[in-house]
DNA sequence: TAGATTGTTAATCGATTAACAATC
DNA sequence: TAGATTGTTAATCGATTAACAATC
């Protein structure tokens, strides 16, 4: 294969957690940079994000990516390279089955766009919404779904379908050829291993919140007592 | 104190991974239940959800919940005790901060009201949207935020403004008195580890499948080589 | 009864953190 | 130089899984 002992080492598979870490770091990057640092270090990085300074310089260690004794890391360096870890660097082609209020809010989302996602079709399956156009893009039917896809070579899909309709649009996503879903439904999506699903949690976040406020009210109140 | 054995053992704190899953069980028995059954395995609610036997019963463990020997657990009761586990027994207080698209699609999202959040208001730094109405809400100004927040004790925030207004938002919302927040925003939020965070990753969640797609997309071409 | 399934402990696995030599 | 900081290994911690006695 003629690859280097370096190249081998930043293949191997990044964990997951530290995938979920390194897009926290590449926006924290993305704003210090902008505010004009050019350096950064393991502990102001770490404590700017909840974290430990080891933990920090362990994710970075997965970027086969070099830093300075004394100064830290080049922001713009690391900000390149979490990039490309993070498959930002090109343009990513997605498509969003759902056009309610979610979809289309998604549709127009500043932040997707400016982080290169290229939206290459919304879907609803509401034969009224047919036409109709949101954010450039006319809203098509469920049937020219798979033509799409193909056509741009779509990797991701994103489910904004009420929760009932989830698992089908997923089933239809994955048939049409995606190989990663994310899903803001409240559903648990039964997919292949092989496309890899990414929930939005909303509704379960809130469920989650809700868990943690009462459990910390209840402390409160015994602590009252 | 007269607590009973039974009741400490309850009120232990259930780890932050098993809550998550709490929250995916719930949706799950939600709808087996709609769909008629009565009793469920470990082992086919672990199926289903992509888990082991094991973990799911390691899980129900926590909630000091049994289930009965060559039945498995009673699907009705098991979604008592989740949904009061996650604190979805009783209404929960929230409001929304930002009334743009993404704000204005979660005050209409019908998910959340089915399950018990009741949105006490909707506000905006927005003065041209000041007074405009969403889903029966009138959207506010950030000055009436924190009289809200008191006056029916929301526990929960929204954050579904710009990234760049995120952070302040969140320190409305703590200042107001907010007990948890649930972040739409690609913005790391640095909040009083008293205020718990939950991201919806939707920006971030991208990220990761375009990671996860990428690295696969490269396996597949290697494979091929 | 034999088989299925739970409840619970112990073993395993993986992620995080501590430690520290190397370096500037 | 002394001090700061990285890169990397080893230790620790916590979560998941395996195992199995108890039970119906």
């Amino acid at each position: 294969m003629g690859m280097t002992k370096r190249k081998e080492k930043a293949a191997r598979k990044i964990p997951s957690p530290v995938v979920r870490r390194l897009a926290k770091y590449r926006t924290y990057v993305n704003d210090v940079a902008f505010r004009g640092l050019k350096w950064i270090t393991s502990k102001d990085l770490a404590a700017d994000l909840g974290l430990t300074n080891a933990t920090v310089r362990r994710d970075i260690f997965y970027l086969n990516f070099s830093g300075h004794t004394n100064r830290g890391y080049s922001i713009e360096n690391l900000e390149r390279v979490l990039t490309r870890v993070l498959g930002l660097h090109k343009e990513c082609d997605i498509v969003i089955v759902g056009a309610g209020n979610l979809g289309r809010a998604l549709a127009m989302h500043g932040d997707l766009a400016r982080m290169g996602f290229r939206i290459r079709g919304i879907f609803d399956s509401d034969k009224k919404l047919k036409r109709k156009k949101v954010s450039g893009l006319v809203i098509q039917s469920m049937n020219a779904l798979s033509a799409v896809v193909k056509k741009y070579a779509v990797s991701i899909g994103i489910i904004a379908v009420p929760s009932t309709a989830a698992q089908l649009v997923a089933n239809q996503l994955v048939k049409a050829g995606v190989r990663g879903v994310l899903n803001l439904a409240c559903a648990n999506l039964k997919l292949p291993k092989s496309v890899h699903v990414v929930e939005a949690r909303i509704a379960a976040g809130l469920s989650e919140l809700c868990c943690c406020v009462q459990i910390a009210a209840g402390r409160e109140s015994a602590a009252l007592a």
